[in-house]
DNA sequence: CCGCTGGCGTACCGTACGGTACGGTTCGAC
DNA sequence: GTCGAACCGTACCGTACGGTACGCCAGCGG
């Protein structure tokens, strides 16, 4: 009988959160290798007490994905005082933010995990990627943004354009290229490169949406 | 014995492009319920000649997807005489063939097929998807835009960085929504607002890009 | 000390699926 | 007509893995 896991608000106990750790572990490692004897074996717990707490193999995996995604936090924008460059360096901080976040070895495998379940009518782990992954960055980005407009510091005619607009901009083909495994791409070579990739996106996000720009 | 499959010029009997148009109909159909049996059964033929004709699963999938990805043609685009309308209705029909190539159910289904294959340290296919969808629009476009910068139309200092950024304003979180299986993003939905939206990018890079452009 | 509960370890079951073997049929060559 | 090649259909095997059952131990209340 599966247990149902409660979406948000979830709390496990320490000795979950250390399975679940197992589990995210094992994914990063294996790619998909994530049996329920190799979880239970890296757990040092037994499969019994698996199905116990997570009724199946997917709610396991719901659960890791689950947890591992609530962690990505986003730093709290100061939002008071909104002069031009503060608006200029929040909107910087988020494109690291989400820059740094979809490089990550983790956020790569919880996509490609999620984008798997995707291809099985088990659309529940996308939802939740996309909903701690895009959909927060644009719940944080959005009153900024609307906020700028307030200020006359940006002009634009939707915000959600503008919001998807930034993320096309800062992601590029990064992320996709990433999921498919481009060699070409190393971890490294990103990271290198990503204050330089951050800077530029803000400044063409600047040149289409800044107050002197002849907005598109 | 698996037989090995020639990445290009690979030319397949009537007979095995049925199947492997068998094999993509499921795909699409089932998500990744590709099944040797299954394609067997849809295709009217035996396993042992799935197995003869591809060598394994993998063989089928990896001829699949590269036989299907093989189709993705863009149109011809002129490139004598290079005024600036016929740039921008250049560069606006790349976005366009872009746009409508990514959201298809077909692309959606192998480039989920890909990552999941990329999952498992087999990135295979994930280079063909890569080198026949992104990687082909950009070899056919890069030509463009440095002709557009000879021709001082445009403005950057790299191909590959203007590309990139061509990419980012026109996928957006376009794709990855969809490989998440995002059920905000119908296939109606998109298609409806595709002339718009290659609009707005096209618009977006020549304000980036174009002559007059501040260029970031 | 007794018994109960929670959890570990392991053996076990059922099934799905990759891969193989084999008999039967069609068809072209001679 | 005979032979052989190609191929269909299906039965079969082995294995991996999800899921279950059970024996055992530790801790703890009484």
């Amino acid at each position: 009988m599966p247990v149902t896991i409660k979406v948000s608000e979830e709390t496990f106990t320490p000795r979950q959160q250390a399975v679940l750790t197992a589990a995210l572990d094992l994914l990063v490692e294996n790619g998909d290798g994530l049996t329920m004897t190799a979880v239970a074996r890296r757990a040092s717990c037994s499969k019994e007490t698996l199905y116990k707490w997570f009724g199946d193999r997917d709610g396991l995996l719901t659960a890791t994905v689950q947890w591992q995604a609530a962690k990505v936090r986003m730093p709290v924008v100061d939002r008071s005082h909104l002069n031009a460059k503060a608006l200029r360096l929040s909107i910087e901080q988020f494109a690291r933010d989400l820059l740094t976040v979809i490089v990550g070895e983790v956020s790569v495998t919880l996509n490609r995990t999620a984008v798997t379940h995707a291809a099985q009518e088990k659309d529940s782990l996308g939802l939740i990627v996309l909903e701690n992954g895009p959909l927060a960055i644009r719940r944080r980005l959005k009153p900024i943004l609307e906020a700028g407009r307030d200020a006359r510091l940006l002009r634009f005619e939707s915000s959600e354009d503008a919001y998807r607009t930034f993320f096309g901009l800062v992601v590029r083909d990064v992320q996709i290229r990433l999921l498919l495994g481009d060699k070409a791409l190393t971890q490294s070579n990103i990271e290198a490169n990503i204050e330089v990739d951050v800077k530029a996106a803000t400044d063409q996000f600047f040149t289409l949406y800044g107050a002197k720009a002849s907005n598109a």
